[in-house]
DNA sequence: ACCGATATTGACAGCGCTACCAGCACCTTG
DNA sequence: CAAGGTGCTGGTAGCGCTGTCAATATCGGT
């Protein structure tokens, strides 16, 4: 009847115990508390693992121990600058480690992520990082119950689900505002696009700044559910510039949108910034080379991957953070496109 | 002695099979080869998986199977715009399909490359992705002894180790050159950061162009094997007018060098193009909306990781592609920075 | 020298699924 | 009506590893 279904070749776990001279289960203490081991039977499994050139079957130590050491990653664009600085920490993190990504693009959609979420967790994930603190009530209970550290990265705020790594777009975006005004800067316009939730949040700094000095004219608004692009921060400029002829300044929620309106100001010949000011968000590193140099707010994105990977990893060598969250700021980037009108 | 790992309300394909009154094996067939069940049962297994939310264990079946789903992605950079669009691309075609993706960044080493490949095919993916025709003897070997489809990406050459899809960097680069020479310009300089093999084929390119036409100059050729960027692409465009001050042209490897130039000669209150013509490479989105518009090479990057993760699928599933190596072309797009001097 | 505590090692079964073969029913063909 | 498909289903064992407990070795203290 029954046929074994013979592999030739291959090195198992078994193989390496049997070179070593030790019992199966010894060697693959070796690879995972090697401590436990005495010192002899650690270099003979050690060397015999080497001299056959072992590698784990993952998928058989996944369905014996029940865990993965897959950490799965969930973000909402792989186009966007900020989310490629953002996953290289991650990578940079891991990498050499014995854990491994699995990454997946939720497209800004949070019912696309409570479902990847799903797929996911069946797998038992060894942690998670999750982009934003907007998920389904659905996503946020599924992630309540499970027993792996998860980080919620880019932005901070109450109630974190385990961990959170990130800052306030709110105050990030209400500086910017403040930089303008302290410029002198009176009619300050807003260009965003996307309007996720951390753009919002970024509006609702704006707003709050606007209003704090009684400035605040919807007139000055305009916003848009279009995924952000150079070439949009020139039309949207032109709309504001329709809708508020009168503004001095514009505060864009993206570089792109700054980059896009700072060329639509060169078409219009409008000097920048004596006409008009420009302060972008995130700082990407052709802000600073533009002409004029762009003002921007710098965010830390590749330290919030590193760190929020760092996290889980911490977390999972039972050395968890004392903080849970961890506010890794901004910093208002003063340039020549926002510099004071002399 | 031995007591039962008791898991308690888990819900496996056993219990699938018990409540549609099948066998294991025959639920089990229901997910691989649906086909091959009867319709009455077949539509017994799908109602009462859909009834218990029963979600595979992907562990359990890539041990039995000896297989897994999962296509392995090595490329050299994630915050390259370029590759940011392939992934897009890759995992736009993998959605929704039962396939999922593994990736990982080889750091521009093809000695980093080599290792993630051996890390890869130990746990038998599905199939590869993977950028470039330069890999290590030792890493062709091993996918060329390896039975799963591979593509490889970014460029096209001679001898595919199995499928193959881009397009000739080094054909690129001479329109691009033929196209300024076309325009008038004589005295074109070339501006190349990171030097990796594709980057070496445009130049390569430009150089056969510039010979054809007897202009060739080394002094007209400024390199670094530092990562790219805006502002390097102003310092390295200085560097080039140290060297050769009497040139009308400049071809960049890429839009971020090409957009540094132009912020260069804005500085410095060079005219573009009258006094200096621009090209980049690769037509990212900012290059159509800048001041003066940038002419570029046009790449095909989202239809490139679509199409060679199609391959991949096609091939996994029995139809393999007529055609084992694409050429997806390219387009100089011709735009303000290169217009002919009047 | 004896006892209990601690370090090390091993035996066994089982994680959840699928490969392999066998068996059966139903056809088709000559 | 026999012979030989073809289509569908099921039984059995096993993929390579680790959890659980048991067994043995080692050691300090009295």
């Amino acid at each position: 009847m029954a046929r074994k279904r013979i592999t030739p070749g291959k090195i198992r776990l078994t193989e390496v115990a049997k070179l070593a001279g030790v019992s199966p289960i010894t060697a693959s203490r070796f690879f995972r508390t090697p401590e436990a081991l005495s010192v002899g039977k650690r270099a003979r499994v050690e060397s015999a693992a080497k001299e056959l050139g072992y590698v784990p079957n993952l998928a058989a130590r996944a369905l014996a121990s029940q865990r993965t050491e897959v950490v799965g990653v969930l973000i909402p664009s792989l186009t966007n600058n900020v989310f490629a600085d953002v996953l290289r920490g991650i990578y940079d993190a891991l990498d050499g480690s014995r854990y491994s990504i699995q990454l997946a693009n939720t497209r800004y959609s949070i019912l696309q992520e409570e479902r990847l979420l799903r797929l996911f967790l069946a797998q038992k994930p060894a942690g998670l990082i999750v982009t934003g603190i907007n998920q389904t009530a659905d996503s946020r209970a599924i992630m309540e119950s499970v027993d792996c550290p998860i980080v919620q990265i880019m932005e901070i705020g109450p109630s974190p689900i385990d961990m959170m790594i990130g800052f306030s777009h709110f105050d990030a975006s209400r500086a910017a505002i403040a930089h303008l005004l302290a410029q002198g800067c009176r009619r300050i316009g807003f260009l965003g696009a996307r309007m996720d939730p951390r753009v919002q949040r970024r509006l609702d700094g704006y707003q709050a700044a606007m209003n704090d000095a009684a400035l605040f004219d919807p007139r000055l608004v305009v916003t848009t559910a279009v995924p952000t692009s150079v070439t949009l921060g020139g039309t949207l400029f032109a709309d504001l510039l329709a809708k508020a002829p009168d503004i001095d300044a514009v505060f864009c929620v993206n570089d792109d949108l700054a980059l896009g309106a700072l060329f639509e100001c060169k078409r219009r010949h409008m000097a920048v910034p004596d006409q008009i000011a420009i302060v972008g968000f995130n700082d990407l590193e052709f802000m600073s080379s533009s002409v004029p140099t762009l003002s921007s707010v710098r965010t830390n994105r590749y330290e919030m991957g590193r760190d929020a990977a760092t996290m889980v990893i911490e977390t999972l060598e039972g050395r968890r953070p004392a903080e849970p969250v961890v506010d890794l700021g901004f910093s208002v980037m003063e340039r020549q496109s926002s510099a004071r009108r002399s």
